[in-house]
RNA sequence: GGUCUUAUGAGUCC
C-alpha cells in the first residue's frame, strides 16, 4: 500500500488525476480482501478538490461510504478533507451535511472537524454562524488557537474588529495563548480598516513578546497596509526591519511593494524593484507580472503591456484569467483589435492557455 | 514513516 501511496501522490502532484483515480481502481483489485489504508484515498479526494473536481471527490468518499467493491472504509480525515474541499468551493451547506453524514455513519467529528466548519463559515462572512458551531462544540472537543484565529478572522474581515477584540480576550482566558497567525490576523483586519497606527503598535508589541514573534506572512500584512495608505516610506522601511529580524522579503512582499509604486502611477520604479527582487533570487510570478501590467494599461502603454505579456510566457510563467481580461479589455477599449489578436495568437502557439 | 483545519499580494468604477 506504501508503493501505491507514492504512486498516487506523484500522480496527484502532476496533477493526473485520472491516473490516480486508476491506480487506485487497481489497488483495490489486486488487493481485494486485504485492509487498505484510508490515507491514499484521502489524498486523492485532497487533490481532486484543489484542482475544483469537487463532484469526483464527493463520488469517491461516497463510494468509501457505501463499502462499493472494494473500496476502503472511510475515516476522520477522509469526511474532515471532503468537507475542507466543499468549504473552499463556496458549497457550505454541503459541507455542513458532512458533520450530518459522518456522525449517521457513526463517525465521531474531531477538533480538525470543527475548525474546518468554523473556518469555511467565517471566511465566507458567515461568522455568526461560525459562532453558533463554535458554541456547539463538545466537551472532549473544546475550541483551540485555530478555533479562535478563524473566528478573529472572519470578525475582521467583516470589518468588526470589537467583535474580534472580544474573541481576542477570550482566548486570553483559555490556556491558548495568541500566537502569530492572531496577530498577523488582527495586524490584517486593522489594516483593512485603516487603523494603521495600531497595526503598527501591534506589529512592535510581537517583536517584544518571545512566543510570538512576527513571520514573513506579518510583515507582508503590514508592508501591504502601509502600500494601500500610500505611505510607501513605512513600507519600505518595512522591508529593511524584517531583514533584521532574519525574514528574507518574499514574492509577495515585493509585489505589495510594486503594487503601490504603479498605483502612485510610478511604474518604472516598480520595474526597478522587479528587478532588485530578480537580482535577489526572488522569482516573479503571475501576481507579480499582473501587477506591472495593470500599471502599464492604466498607463496607456499597451504596447509594453503586450511585451510583458510575452516575456511572462518566456519566463515559464502562465498568465491567468485576470491578466487576459485586464489586457484584451485593455486592448479593446483603445481599439486596438489587430494587437489583441496578435498578442492571442502568440498565447495559443505557446500552447499556454490558463483558466 | 505517509493523508485533514487558522493569517498576507493582482484585473472587471458591476
Amino acid at each position: 500500500h506504501y508503493t501505491y501511496f507514492v504512486l498516487v501522490r506523484a500522480h496527484c502532484l502532476a496533477g493526473e488525476l485520472q491516473a490516480a483515480m486508476d491506480l487506485i481502481r487497481d489497488m483495490e483489485n489486486k488487493c481485494r480482501g486485504t485492509s487498505s489504508n484510508p490515507s491514499i484515498y484521502n489524498f486523492v479526494i485532497h487533490a481532486l478538490c484543489k484542482s475544483g473536481k469537487v463532484p469526483e471527490a464527493m463520488g469517491l468518499v461516497k463510494k468509501m461510504v457505501d463499502g462499493e467493491d472494494g473500496a476502503c472504509r472511510p475515516d476522520v480525515v477522509t469526511f474532515n478533507t471532503m468537507m475542507a474541499g466543499l468549504c473552499k468551493a463556496g458549497r457550505l451547506s454541503e459541507a455542513q451535511q458532512v458533520l450530518q453524514d459522518m456522525e449517521k455513519s457513526g463517525f465521531a467529528a474531531n477538533l480538525v472537524t470543527y475548525n474546518t466548519l468554523v473556518s469555511g463559515l467565517a471566511g465566507a462572512g458567515r461568522v455568526g454562524d461560525a459562532v453558533v458551531v463554535m458554541r456547539g462544540m463538545p466537551q472532549g472537543c473544546l475550541p483551540d488557537a485555530l478555533t479562535y484565529n478563524a473566528i478573529i478572522n472572519g470578525f475582521c474581515k467583516a470589518g468588526d474588529i470589537q467583535s474580534a477584540e472580544i474573541f481576542l480576550e477570550e482566548m486570553k482566558s483559555t490556556s491558548f495563548s495568541p500566537d502569530t497567525f492572531t496577530y498577523t490576523i488582527l495586524i490584517n483586519g486593522l489594516c483593512k480598516s485603516g487603523n494603521l497606527p495600531k497595526a503598527d503598535e501591534l506589529l512592535q508589541e510581537m517583536m517584544s513578546r518571545a512566543n510570538c514573534s512576527p513571520n514573513v506572512v506579518t510583515f507582508n500584512t503590514l508592508v501591504d497596509g502601509y502600500c494601500k495608505a500610500s505611505n510607501l516610506d513605512r513600507a519600505r522601511e518595512l522591508l529593511s526591519s524584517m531583514l533584521e529580524h532574519g525574514c528574507a522579503p518574499d514574492v509577495v512582499t515585493y509585489s505589495s511593494i510594486i503594487h503601490g509604486l504603479c498605483r502612485a502611477g510610478d511604474v518604472d520604479q516598480g520595474f526597478g524593484l522587479l528587478q532588485k527582487m530578480i537580482s535577489k533570487g526572488c522569482k516573479p510570478d503571475v501576481v507579480t507580472y499582473t501587477v506591472l501590467i495593470t500599471g502599464l494599461c492604466k498607463a496607456g502603454k499597451m504596447v509594453e503591456a503586450c511585451q510583458l505579456v510575452r516575456r511572462m510566457l518566456d519566463d515559464g510563467c502562465t498568465p491567468n484569467a485576470v491578466t487576459y481580461s485586464l489586457v484584451f479589455d485593455g486592448l479593446c477599449k483603445i481599439d486596438r483589435l489587430k494587437m489583441a489578436s496578435d498578442l492571442l495568437a502568440a498565447i495559443q502557439e505557446k500552447g499556454r492557455v490558463a483558466d
